[in-house]
DNA sequence: GTCTATATAAGGATAGAC
DNA sequence: GTCTATCCTTATATAGAC
């Protein structure tokens, strides 16, 4: 439980994101793990006991801090007086896209999150659920009450609209050139442009 | 150039189509599919010299034909006066929802087109982007006379948002249960969904 | 064109010394 | 907790008979 930032465990966790976003789960071998962690092909057995076990520490740490961040905004938003669509959207898709830089600056992360959509893996699919099932239902039930003219079934449609683009923009798959701006800037860009076209979509009849 | 349907290299080409969507290219080996192509071992390099070129033949085929499914749509919705922007929303989103629904009713090829931008491997993209290219610069400029409010880098990242939630949409990563609808149903009402979404957000200033 | 058999490499996992 | 060495499986690819 030591927490220091360079711990075997934790160069093992680093490179496994990092190698999983470039190369998929399967595509990447632990033996390329521990090369670029500088640590040994037995630590990650020793630590991990597996590489699926790996691979689920690896979301795991993650996604607990993407469902707390929302779930945080989404109650900034809510305190406020009166809510706005605008911030409710913000709380969903900025901590999504902030965690699109992490310490390190890259996109391993959202790539790796893209990537699991993309595995179909129904162990993985299932983990995601659990982890992100009531955080959504919290969201579209906030949503819920400031679009009154549409119906659940209609919300959850148009919320799985907004996730695909969301997710797609976190892994920066789109085909938008950044020019001059830099990640952060970026970043900001593509929220804006996000919740500006999300939140005519959902003012839809 | 015999086009029979069960001959060796088309039952190798749909199996790893199969194969390569539900467990990506690097999960899914050539063992396994040859085992379920009904095929011996050494087929696939004999008709396709090696695993990448099999991935790449894979692609193509389904590449070629959505390109020009959406050109044909694209021409159709332009040839009517006046031309709806929900036309061409449909145009770009219509065939791209149908080719997930190929001759077995499976998924199989958008599965393998989301995961090939998550793979973010270089030949990959490139090749998508040689495909894809210039078939997005003709639904741009559609759309640009359309919504003559927008300029052209606010359209590309416009459409950069639409074709995140279709390709989403594509490969059934979604939430919504289909309930009693059946597949083709449920894809009908996933193209109206998000025709109606994109077009208020195309619309909005 | 299709097969068997095999070369060769890479992968995950573990045993056992330190 | 970390190392070396190795087991065992699986993989891609090819050689050569038919």
């Amino acid at each position: 439980m030591n927490p220091e930032l360079f711990s075997t465990k934790q160069r093992i966790l680093d490179a496994a994101e990092a190698l999983f976003a470039s190369h998929g789960f399967a595509g990447a071998s632990l033996r390329q793990v521990t090369s670029n962690a500088q640590v040994n092909l037995a630590a990650v057995n020793y630590h991990f006991g597996s590489k699926e076990n790996l691979i689920n520490e690896v979301l795991r740490l993650r996604l607990d801090k993407l469902n707390a961040d929302r779930t945080q905004a989404l109650q900034s938003a809510l305190a406020k007086s009166p809510t706005q669509l605008e911030d409710v959207l913000g709380a969903w898709i900025r901590p999504a896209l902030a965690a699109s830089a992490n310490e390190k600056g890259s996109t391993a992360f959202v790539r790796i999150l893209a990537r699991t959509y993309a595995e179909q893996n129904e162990r993985l699919r299932s983990f995601l659920h659990d982890n992100y099932g009531h955080v959504l239902r919290d969201f579209t039930t906030a949503l819920g009450t400031l679009l009154p003219h549409l119906d659940k079934q209609e919300l959850y449609w148009r919320m799985d609209i907004i996730t695909g683009a969301l997710t797609f923009a976190m892994a920066d798959f789109g085909t938008i050139k950044r020019r001059g701006a830099s990640a952060e800037q970026h970043r900001e860009l593509t929220a804006d442009h996000l919740i500006h076209f999300a939140a005519a979509g959902l003012r839809a009849e």
